[in-house]
RNA sequence: GGGUUCGUGGUCUAGUUGGUCAUGACGCGGCCUUUACAAGGCCGAGGUCGGUGGUUCGAAUCCGCCCGAACCCA
């Protein structure tokens, strides 16, 4: 136990913790510590070096739940991995070097990777620290060490045994500036400004040579010879397609039309010649062609898009491969080999105009696929590749099995898995990244995997165990190259954490409790970690699934550095502290919701810390060390109140934590804190704490000493600095606030709490009411008389012993109305009673009773237990306890008396 | 184009088993040194609950349509 500091100054007392705690164990997981585990599968970051406010919303969510968890006596693993296999990296490195990847051997290279990584953990691991996160560092994992990436390996090999990963050539999307294959989740869909060329295909007579027309028709260009769809006289007739891709023209294996299009009604079939390049395609007729596209007929590529790639198969097309790895075109190309593909697209369509081929072109919309790392278009190359099978009945079974919060988060999974028509392709054609563990056997060109133990293994320096190839016998391998996708690494991190291979086998595994995660990466991460586990296992990952939304800037808009609306974790924590952030982020929606940055919330919640903070002064102030202690306080109605309240906030907080809401329980904390705790309970038993008899003063301090812990504890998850240095301050309290029990108050009093509202009330009244005169709040007055107007005897419970020391006044309270003009202004009915007895006719009894002499109602209630009122010539008659009549206070009675009416009735004011 | 989520005072937000005057914060105006706190207390102004139609005695809440926004997918 310390003294509190005079002011809360969490510039010195966050480092502070933050240093303490990484020197302690109040976060390290020990299972055997309790009966209940609870294990998150917290994302591992890409180490960009930047933790930003996005990623402090999700640690933020993590935390809450992993301090909620410990208060309630889990054993709680909040692990941290990172995920540092990628091409950014790469291309960093590359970048702040001066080099290419090429330049160094594999082995330097990804040396330089790691380094770089390093750098980057350590940036990220720092924010972390400032806010406060509560991992056990002891359970650090990094992808790009050996330790991991062996697992990555073994899962790899495992699935292998299970037939589950094969080798083919088989269209994969293609980033031409990474130079490497990309899975279906790396594509981005991105809207671009695009040109639509119109082009003739002349068709093919097999009787007469291919002669072209010198038809001319207008068009916009009156420079350019154009070339009509259906030439009116000559046979055979021509045909225009529409494209956005000329370039691709060398690679047209086909053309298309939708089958019900009356102008290609006879022409399926029929044989046409590509343009410029001569060789010759078939016009086919399939219902995924648009005729309202363009000119309704369209060319088939191999590949200009995925359903290219459909129709090549479906139809059995010939494969022209035109494009090359590094985004130029190849032999197929002709006279347009070597060119980059945009300028293939420039130069094929001037070609196509200079002999007349092109018709028109007119803008339009397009959707192109990007590689999300560098937004470079992709293509589709046909491809030897290794691939992972997608078994997708198997995902959506796992996915179905585990809680999805919120709940429609998972209809983007279901999304996202029917919608998947190729397998993963898990190759990649770079450096940093879990080495693929295979070799090719020279001899017979038979591809070995690596058995499960032999990992962790880099093929392109040792030999396979299995020595001699199984089929031909040859011992002559050469180890794959490439290397798998980083997704490959952290679709296991369920796996990972629960000790696979080392301490379980794939069979004994079980689901961890909770997967937080964005929403973003829903059809990245929790798809990947569905499809391995689900296959692995035959297990879900996980049980719940907590996905945040995204952080927005202070304007609304997402954050972006080009709209300069970025705020860093660091800058709002220097404005005010990483107990308000996180308070500001945890108010700022339901878990699942987007958050609209807003530092008014920040600034708020810095506000609410101080206050807490000065309660906790106050309170310490009248502490000792025997105030945990005190046996059977003589509680007063104020003390049963504040307990009472104080049990329906515990029980509110838990349940809104284990439902995750963040944002309920700590606003029910708020309210409490401020408004019952400070504003009414403190001010209430003032009094007893400075000049009650030590029997009275000690009730108060002992249920004051039971909120403050209480409130200490349960606010301890959202802001663990400041609740760490009130609790240790606190007497009767050991060790860090982070490993203290859920505060368990039990204490109903249902009467209590109705004369506490009542005492709190008037209390709250009188005080508004001084202020309203203008008078200092501890003035004196001559007396308060409180008046009940219900039947039911409330004034003989009611204790005023706190009330009167705390308007400075001596309080009478009466059975009955007072003695001063009181005249019925208003009679309100109950709708919740009225609506269901008079149904269809409730709103007309409602007009009648708002019509009717509030003071002739009055009197029927006065004197039995009905009211009748009348209206369309009707009589109805209502319950009296359905009618609620306002007074208003309209002269003075001879004495000079202030009125303030009251729920309970009223209350006079003699000054 | 398809899907999901959402629309509440100037700003952000609570409130979805329908029920009397719609919650709070920030901001704004005014008053008050009161033995934890002026980083406080008190009072006040400010809302057709996106629009429209329906169900119902009664709708911010349930249903239909429309408008708008964000996200995901094509």
């Amino acid at each position: 136990m310390t003294e509190l500091p005079d002011s809360y100054d969490p510039d010195s007392i966050e480092p502070k913790w933050q240093d303490e705690w990484q020197a302690s164990d109040v976060y390290s997981f020990d299972p055997g510590e309790s009966d209940t585990q609870y294990v998150v599968d917290t994302p591992p970051p890409y180490p960009s070096g930047n933790l930003h406010l996005g990623h402090a919303l999700g640690w933020s969510y993590i935390d809450f739940v992993a301090r909620y968890r410990r208060l309630k006596g889990d054993a709680v693993l909040f692990p941290q991995g990172w995920d540092c296999h990628g091409l950014p990296t790469e291309v960093k490195v590359e970048e702040v070097n001066d080099i290419h990847r090429t330049d160094v051997s594999s082995d330097e290279f990804r040396e330089m990777c790691i380094d770089w990584t390093d750098d980057r953990i350590d940036e990220m691991k720092a924010t972390m620290q400032e806010l406060g996160f509560s991992q056990d560092w002891d359970a650090e994992y990094r992808t790009m060490d050996p330790e991991y990436w062996g697992k990555t390996q073994e899962s790899f090999s495992a699935m292998a045994e299970d037939d589950m990963i094969h080798r083919d050539e088989h269209p994969v999307n293609w980033c031409p500036r990474c130079e490497t294959a990309i899975a279906d989740a790396e594509v981005e869909n991105v809207d671009r400004d695009g040109t639509l060329y119109y082009v003739t295909f002349d068709g093919v007579d097999e009787q007469s040579s291919s002669g072209r027309q010198a038809e001319s028709d207008d068009v916009d260009n009156d420079d350019r010879e154009g070339r009509s769809p259906s030439g009116s006289a000559a046979e055979p007739q021509n045909i225009e397609i529409a494209t956005t891709r000329p370039e691709l023209l060398a690679a047209c294996v086909g053309m298309a039309v939708d089958p019900d299009d009356e102008r290609y009604e006879d022409r399926i079939g029929d044989t046409f010649e590509v343009p410029l390049f001569g060789h010759e395609v078939e016009l086919l007729a399939d219902d995924e062609v648009d005729a309202d596209f363009g000119s309704g007929a369209v060319m088939i590529c191999t590949f200009g898009d995925k359903q290219d790639v459909d129709w090549w198969a479906e139809y059995d097309l010939d494969l022209r491969a035109v494009f090359t790895e590094d985004g130029h075109l190849g032999e197929q190309a002709g006279d347009f080999a070597g060119l980059a593909i945009d300028e293939a697209k420039a130069e094929i369509a001037a070609a196509l105009d200079d002999e007349g081929y092109l018709n028109d072109t007119e803008p339009t919309e397009q959707s192109v696929g990007a590689c999300w790392r560098c937004d470079t278009p992709i293509e589709i190359l046909s491809k030897e590749q290794w691939f992972v099978e997608v078994d997708q009945d198997l995902i959506l079974e796992k996915g179905e099995e585990a809680d999805w919060i919120p709940d429609h988060m998972h209809d983007r999974l279901v999304d996202w898995t029917e919608g998947m028509d190729w397998d993963w392709v898990v190759s990649r054609q770079r450096v940093f990244a879990t080495p693929i563990p295979a070799w090719e056997c020279n001899e017979c060109g038979h591809w070995h995997i690596a058995s499960r133990e032999e990992a962790p293994v880099d093929p392109t320096e040792d030999d396979p165990a299995v020595g001699a190839c199984p089929d031909c016998g040859a011992e002559d391998w050469t180890g794959e190259t490439d290397v798998m996708d980083t997704w490959m690494d952290s679709s296991i991190t369920p796996l990972h954490l629960s000790g696979w291979p080392e301490d379980i086998d794939l069979a004994d595994f079980e689901p961890v409790d909770l997967r937080p995660q964005g929403h973003d990466i829903i059809r990245t991460w929790a798809f990947y970690t569905l499809l391995r586990t689900g296959a692995l296992t035959d297990e879900k990952p996980w049980d719940d699934v907590l996905v945040n939304g995204m952080v927005f800037g202070p304007d609304g808009n997402k954050m972006s550095k080009s709209r300069g609306n970025v705020v860093e974790p660091d800058e709002a924590i220097e404005e005010h502290s990483a107990d308000a952030v996180r308070q500001a982020l945890a108010l700022g929606g339901r878990p699942g919701s987007d958050v609209q940055f807003q530092w008014k919330e920040v600034k708020s919640a810095s506000r609410f810390l101080t206050k807490l903070w000065n309660i906790a002064k106050f309170s310490a102030g009248h502490f000792d060390e025997d105030t945990p202690d005190i046996q059977d306080p003589a509680y007063r109605d104020a003390d049963r109140w504040l307990l009472s309240e104080l049990s329906t906030v515990c029980e509110e907080v838990d349940e809104a934590m284990s439902e995750y809401r963040f944002d309920r329980a700590l606003r029910t904390l708020r309210e409490f804190a401020w408004e019952d705790l400070a504003d009414d309970y403190v001010e209430l038993v003032k009094g007893r704490l400075y000049n009650g008899r030590p029997g009275e003063r000690a009730a108060a301090e002992h249920t004051l000493y039971t909120a403050v812990t209480a409130v200490a504890r349960l606010l301890g998850p959202f802001s663990p600095h400041a609740t760490e240095e009130i609790w240790q301050s606190l007497p009767g309290t050991e060790g860090s606030v982070h490993t203290a029990d859920f505060p368990s108050v039990d204490y109903r009093d249902e009467e209590a709490e109705l004369a506490g509202e009542r005492i709190a009330e008037v209390a709250s009244d009188v005080r508004a009411w001084k202020s309203d005169q203008g008078m200092p709040l501890n003035a004196d007055l001559d007396r308060v008389e409180l008046y009940f107007d219900g039947s039911d005897g409330d004034s003989a419970r009611l204790d005023t012993y706190d009330l009167s020391e705390t308007v400075n006044a001596p309080i009478k309270l009466v059975d009955g109305r007072p003695d001063v003009e009181l005249v019925p202004v208003e009679v309100e009915g109950d709708d919740s009673e009225i609506g269901p007895e008079f149904r269809s006719d409730a709103g007309t009894v409602m007009q009648a009773i708002q019509a009717a002499d509030p003071a002739a109602i009055q009197a029927q209630m006065h004197s039995g237990d009905t009211v009748t009122v009348e209206a369309d010539g009707q009589s109805f008659e209502l319950d009296a306890d359905w009618l609620e009549v306002t007074e208003e206070y309209r002269a003075a009675s001879g004495e000079e008396v202030n009125v303030i009416e009251a729920s309970f009735g009223t209350v006079l004011v003699y000054e």
